[in-house]
DNA sequence: CGGGTCTGTGCGAATGCTGCACACAATGTT
DNA sequence: AACATTGTGTGCAGCATTCGCACAGACCCG
């Protein structure tokens, strides 16, 4: 902008534009001008033509002076999930897997310090549904897929990650100090999965096991349940059921390239 | 650009950025640089700079010479699921249904002369899997789902959006007369379902309700089976549970604003 | 080996963008 | 009711950015 001359192979204003886009999560839907200015760190005015030309292009929608996304979002990210044929080769184990375990089963992977859900399974069973999708980011720190994730990443690299975003706190047993955050990473890595208690929700269980290969960027497979009362026994099968699926994605070649 | 001035408001580097996002879909999942400048009918010089600085900002990766979507384009997507409450409002109702129904249901609507899917339960059943996913497009004039959001639109403008679109055929029993078509859409809007057989993919029939309130967005919900012993049957069953379903997703005002 | 296609880059020109400042509308606070 | 606050639309001048072309080299293919 003003000092360091920008790499002229890049286009400042997209990059703006993009921010703009992207600034719309689960936390703020739908939000004024004023706002997305605020949020993304631009002059309104710059915000202003950004949100517009998202307006124009048919991904944003204004409805009075709130701005949020059209369903039309959903068309980027099925380039993606066809070009991948998650449809074909990711879902259908999935979603066999949950129904066998009855319990609904979770593809993810590392986002910008945060993890990313990949994709769900859709299977009806009578337990709660929380709500999290395929493009859903949830806490690192705190969950059992965020842990698992970090395992499947050098132990430096972990520990630089995990530094760079902070460590929030959502329950009373979550815990704060990086080091034993860590230390479970650790514990994750040798074990080859990775269990968390309470730390994200209270009372609830997180199961995890790695999918990528080593040295691949990693993908891990997850679920999570209300603790019961064989939490040995639910862990076991769980965690058996959970490695079965993973084992079926390597062989498929589901998720070698991401 | 040359002639009339441009909108002030408008950011058009912003507008090709995104085109060079929107041309990767099923047909083209990774392409070369000249490639997206073919498509994007952009110079590739802008291509270029486009493509790269989604590179940099993680939405694209390049393996070698070729370009590919990369998960993080997920997040996008992921900010209208849960802005809308997909996984919490829709997703359950909707495998709900396919469970009971024993077949896979697809909601949709429609996006620039295509039936983009929305949303689709997957049952683990024995059936063939087609591989859509949310966020997938397929055509309008020869598939249920696409017929019965035509309908939802007046008269008038679902002749319009079909002669805009053009026509292919997909098999030998395609309806290729824009006229038959606007037909079918016709009794469609009179009738509140749509059937369709074998135009699409053959042997296979598509059935489609509407579910959005009259007035609104035209949304859809649909499924297909290969064509069975007792088509009547089928059919009646089917539609009956699609109606219940659509039915509950109406009264839950799942689908209201989109 | 040669034609075709692809890529990276340099550069001048002009255009498109930026950020500020002002006027006004809407909201909500005392 | 009047005020304080927050949001919105617009104009403008200057400058950084982007555009598109053209060239040189890499790569692929028959």
């Amino acid at each position: 902008m003003t000092a360091v001359e920008q790499d002229r192979n890049i286009s400042s204003s997209f990059a703006k534009g993009l921010a703009v886009l992207a600034v719309f999560d689960a936390a703020a839907p739908s939000m004024t001008l004023a706002e997305i200015a605020r949020r993304t760190g631009q002059d309104r005015a710059t915000a202003r033509r950004g949100a517009l030309t998202l307006v124009q292009a048919g991904y944003l929608r204004q409805d009075g002076r709130m701005l949020s996304l059209t369903p039309r979002v959903l068309a980027l990210a099925g380039g993606f999930l066809q070009a991948n044929q998650f449809g074909r080769r990711v879902q259908p184990v999935l979603n066999r897997h949950a129904r066998q375990m009855e319990i609904e089963v979770t593809l993810a992977m590392l986002d910008q310090g945060r993890v990313l859900l990949l994709a769900q399974s859709t299977v009806d069973h009578g337990h709660i549904t929380y709500g999290f999708t395929a493009g859903s980011h949830i806490p690192l720190a705190h969950t059992s897929l965020g842990r698992m994730l970090l395992a499947g990443l050098p132990e430096e690299e972990a520990a630089a990650v995990l530094a760079e975003t902070g460590i929030p706190c959502h329950t009373s047993q979550s815990l704060t100090d990086p080091a034993a955050i860590l230390e479970r990473v650790a514990q994750a890595r040798e074990q080859g999965y990775c269990l968390t208690d309470s730390e994200f929700e209270a009372g609830i269980t997180g199961y995890a096991v790695p999918v990528s290969r080593p040295g691949q960027t990693p993908i891990v497979a997850g679920c999570s349940a209300p603790r019961g009362r064989q939490p040995q026994a639910d862990a076991e099968r769980l965690l058996r059921g959970l490695q079965l699926c993973a084992a079926e994605l390597r062989q498929a070649e589901a998720v070698d390239h991401l």
